[in-house]
DNA sequence: TGCAAAATAGCACGATCGTTCTTTTTAAGT
DNA sequence: ACTTAAAAAGAACGATCGTGCTATTTTGCA
């Protein structure tokens, strides 16, 4: 025991060499997954911008759908620490509901990086059976399902009505999700976190919170259908 | 449209040979766009699916470019047609809309051909500038330029509110549709469908239609709206 | 029927793809 | 410092990509 001579003054001795090139590999491959889709993520042009061979990058997978597979991986561990894990210092409920939505937003809306890894995917994946198509399912089908949850908790909380079907909000809100994404990032109009946020007014109106909106008098009269 | 200078005789000799083929080649083209996106499209299984060379298919375009916008056009004029033009027979104002709806709604769900070009584009093209995005930014704009333009209409004839705003409502009509597509068709939920058609309910009573439709048989809510 | 033009096929090119195998370099343990 | 395993690079493979160029076949009209 010789520690005279290698002492690991340095904390990331504990980590393999091959781990964090790995890590790095994979940040640069969800960079591009992000820009170009999952599909479009070629070995080659990550080798590249990874500065690296493409047998060095390759050596790390196995196989292309592998690294897909990690890309997945990665993006639901940023999704769960970037939009879940900080909504939960919000107060169980509404206030809840409303910051899990709020990060939500952000995220999709998000210029610098590129979009939601759940919408593109889907689009490429809808058709295409295999593990990768599986591993995106049931990471979205995680996110849905603790987005129903807090919308239960909501209800229970008794700020939404008790009646309330919560699986049909959550259907909505994706709506919304989805709508940003899309008019923002390819229509590339400016308006859509504005539409985002009034949109998801309007849900909560309808679904029983927000009771210091007055109701609309005209949602009443149910005349004037006939001209 | 009507081109009626050159009367063909009687037989299809006026249409080209070629015409003919290209339309063919389109078709199967489109298939494929719609399965495997626009970006996966390749000359090759075109080729071999239209049972073709691929030397034969590519003279038809010049370049896989020129391609994709072919197929896009293409999907504009059957979206036209299949979405937009049927539903001019119905009344105009709140009728209209409802029946454009219907028809995307439709449209989007359906099985047998795959899901709407419009979605799937987006996600693909969404960061990858060029004719074809912009091919397709410009048909989706016309075609919610069209749904606007239906709302307008129906707030017109009193069948909205005259204070609604027209193109927050466009948005998350927009919202209910992409929904659809992504729980139908990825994550394969069975309710889309019906989720869909309440929030597109639930959009008609918050901007202010009447909430009790007339004794419609198939659009009946199971669910008890006791007030 | 013949002939020009259009349509299609055949072939080959450079590039890139994912992947395998072999060699060299680097890191970790004693 | 030496040793050994891990990590990265190098080179090559078959396949496929889009795209030219050159034949060959088919079509439409005199």
């Amino acid at each position: 025991m010789t520690d005279s001579q290698k002492l690991p003054a340095s904390e990331s001795r504990a980590i393999q060499k091959g781990q964090q090139t790995k890590a790095a590999i994979v940040d640069a491959a969800l960079g591009l997954a992000t820009q170009i889709g999952l599909e479009g993520l070629s070995i080659g042009v990550l080798a590249e911008v990874a500065r690296m061979s493409k047998s060095g990058v390759f050596a790390h997978f196995g196989s292309r759908e592998e690294l897909q597979l990690s890309v997945v991986r990665e993006y639901h561990e940023r999704f769960e620490a970037e939009v879940f894990y900080p909504a939960l210092q919000a107060e169980r409920g509404l206030p809840r509901l409303q910051q899990l939505f709020a990060n939500w937003t952000q995220r999709t809306s998000a210029e610098i990086d590129s979009g939601c890894l759940y919408i593109s995917g889907a689009a490429e994946f809808d058709d295409r059976p295999g593990p990768v198509r599986d591993a995106l399912a049931s990471s979205v089908k995680t996110w849905l399902a603790a987005v129903l949850r807090s919308v239960l908790q909501a209800r229970d909380e008794g700020h939404l009505a008790p009646d309330m079907d919560a699986e049909q909000m959550v259907f909505e809100i994706h709506g919304l999700i989805l709508a940003l994404q899309y008019e923002a990032r390819f229509l590339r109009s400016g308006q859509s976190l504005h539409r985002t946020a009034v949109g998801f007014d309007n849900l909560l109106a309808r679904y029983g919170a927000a009771s210091q909106r007055e109701p609309d008098p005209r949602l009443t009269q149910k005349k004037s259908l006939k001209k």
